[in-house]
DNA sequence: TTTTTGTGACTGACTTTTCAGTCATATTAA
DNA sequence: TTAATATGACTGAAAAGTCAGTCACAAAAA
């Protein structure tokens, strides 16, 4: 591989990250594809090659960034399977939230949130993909970890991930009045949920 | 019968009715004027006479549904205080969360979440007016009722509202794989809590 | 090696479409 | 009658999408 097509991935790699950017700043009717040219360093014809229109485009993205996302989640989940819940918050699920906090994935979530309900397939791919997976893992060890007189909270895995999209969505929205510290966020909520399950050692 | 100002009225609502229904669906940018004209079956100039372009409308929907809603909200705690935190989750929380699903002001809150940052002067009022004095209430009830143990709880008065959220959003995106019971979850987020509460003389 | 021919990524001016906003005209309550 | 209300064809601007042509590089021929 050289020359051309070294060249070419480049293109279609400064498209897609110009694409993202412009994506979620303005959402998809607001993007406008001279600005993504412009911010890609192309010419607007060139994004043509690579994407059939603009809705191509918004998804190429999506999936482009969302897959190698699962990957790296499942690779994570493989190599060394969560014992408990807390095994399961503090090694698995508190650094994947912060890596997501990092880097400009997180964009992706806002993104399909709001654009969601008008692109139900790519919705769907990201149900399947990302999130029934992983609330089914955790369904499963809340089913054996968590104590018979709080059975119900293993119908509601949501419940986990609850501060952190509250925690995106407040300081999107509101961080200039008062933000919100999303990690201690996500310890007190656990901290809420530990003290219904059956006795690990741990607690300090 | 009808007098002039009756009738004006009433095109007005059905202007401010047909517009939420197609900025919830679209977003800002995507909402077509046609289109908002045809549902409320009037001819596109009328909308004219009321608003004066479209980022007023917009502006105007939410200011029309939101400050009402406040007002409400308003009334309900001033007529009596909520003494514990059962007693205001569920003489307060959870019948304004029943009513809130009931009606068409669900849409509004979605509509903030993905246009918020392009409307900061709406964000703004959204925040002081609904967002702001309940967080404030909430977390001076949780101060004086948490157990000192869990005096961190009252720092995050957003976990009480992070099921909603995240319920709603959930609902949104994914009811047609696995819908979520938001009442059913909020209860089981308010026993999460309600350990770590003064005892009140509650339960069953 | 050097020259010629072939290829496809890339360009940007151009065409087409879409829509917010206008206005001359019509309708209707008072 | 007249003032307020309503209409919808029209306009201009902005944005999506197209395409004939250019050029850098690759492959083949000399």
């Amino acid at each position: 591989m050289k020359g051309r097509t070294v060249k070419a991935a480049r293109t279609r790699a400064a498209i897609v990250a110009a694409a993202l950017r412009e994506f979620s700043e303005r959402g998809f009717m607001g993007a406008r594809l001279d600005e993504i040219a412009q911010r890609a360093g192309v010419a607007k014809g060139t994004i043509y090659i690579y994407f059939k229109d603009k809705e191509a485009l918004f998804e190429g993205i999506v999936r482009e960034v969302l897959l190698p996302y699962s990957q790296e989640l499942e690779a994570k989940a493989k190599e060394r399977q969560p014992t408990t819940p807390t095994d399961f918050f503090e090694n698995y699920f508190l650094p994947t939230v912060r890596a997501l906090q990092a880097d400009q994935r997180v964009e992706i979530l806002r993104l399909l949130i709001s654009e969601g309900p008008r692109f139900p397939a790519l919705t769907e791919i990201y149900y399947r993909v990302l999130v029934e997976p992983n609330i089914l893992k955790l369904q499963a060890l809340l089913r054996r970890s968590v104590k018979p007189e709080a059975a119900v909270l293993a119908d509601f895995p949501q419940l986990l991930a609850a501060p952190v999209l509250t925690g995106l969505i407040w300081n999107t929205l509101f961080e200039r009045f008062r933000e919100v510290d999303l990690e201690q966020m996500m310890r007190a909520q656990f901290k809420l949920i530990s003290i219904w399950l059956k006795d690990e050692l741990d607690e300090p």
